[in-house]
DNA sequence: CTTGACTCCGTAGCCGGGTACAGGGTTGAG
DNA sequence: CTCAACCCTGTACCCGGCTACGGAGTCAAG
């Protein structure tokens, strides 16, 4: 298969296979008599792969160490499942934090609404006055 | 002040401040004869009002077009209410959408916490056929 | 044989939010 | 007077994940 072909297949553009090929995500393909890369069809697969990961918050080097561990055997599995793992806790801490940001933003939008005789924007003073663990 | 200690009260580098000036966040200071920035102590709040806008999700365009509201009057107060409201729109669509990948990642690792007969790892193979939504 | 689509390579640019560095001038204490 | 610590400017660099561009070679259809 051809870059193009691979790269429509996966749902993405050439260029990016050559840069995930750069960046150990998929390994060199063999090449034609005049320099084009053959991929097999497994690299769509690949790329697909990646993709997934990344839709899980796995960044491009997680994901090749991911794809690497794929290459090995059962205590690979085992890293795998650590590095999932690791992967979640840290996609917990994130929810933690926007659950905080938005819980702030809420109050300072009912702050907001609330009818005031002042001209004086009460969003703008509480977020510069910084009411909480500022 | 100067800018080091204007920039110490507020918790950012005194470069960072330069940098703030030039987005439009800061206005440019009055300098002494021999070119150096004076800040009035109103900096100080400015620059905190920046970290703690952005500590809830605003971007620094946002948080310039909230100062520049702050300003203004009372109409102004509507504008810095809708872009709160906007930015906690953009922030709820964020949570769900991490709530989502932490969903998948959970099933991914449970799924491999299930002991299997065979070698492959069940996380990594299910990340390559995509199970859902892919 | 020409034309247009594909491919190659290297490099540079984008986003956001800074950070660092080079090469100078200034200030204030000892 | 000297020295460190500050300040000035402009520019380049960092992160992650692409995306675009330029210039050249190749392939297949007409």
């Amino acid at each position: 298969m051809r870059s193009s072909e691979v790269a429509a297949r996966a749902g993405v553009h050439p260029q990016t296979l050559r840069y995930y090929e750069r960046r150990g995500l998929v390994s060199e393909p063999p090449r034609t008599a005049t320099g084009y890369r053959v991929y097999p069809a497994a690299a769509v697969s690949r790329v697909r792969f990646v993709k997934r990961a990344q839709e899980l918050g796995f960044t491009l080097d997680e994901v090749r160490d991911l794809l690497h561990l794929a290459d090995g055997g059962p205590d690979d599995c085992d890293s795998a499942r650590a590095l999932a793992r690791s992967r979640l806790r840290a996609l917990e801490a994130r929810i933690a934090d926007l659950h905080r940001m938005r819980e702030s933003l809420v109050e300072l939008v009912e702050t907001c609404e609330r009818p005031r005789r002042d001209r004086r924007c009460p969003l703008l003073d509480a977020l510069q006055t910084g009411r909480k663990e500022a």
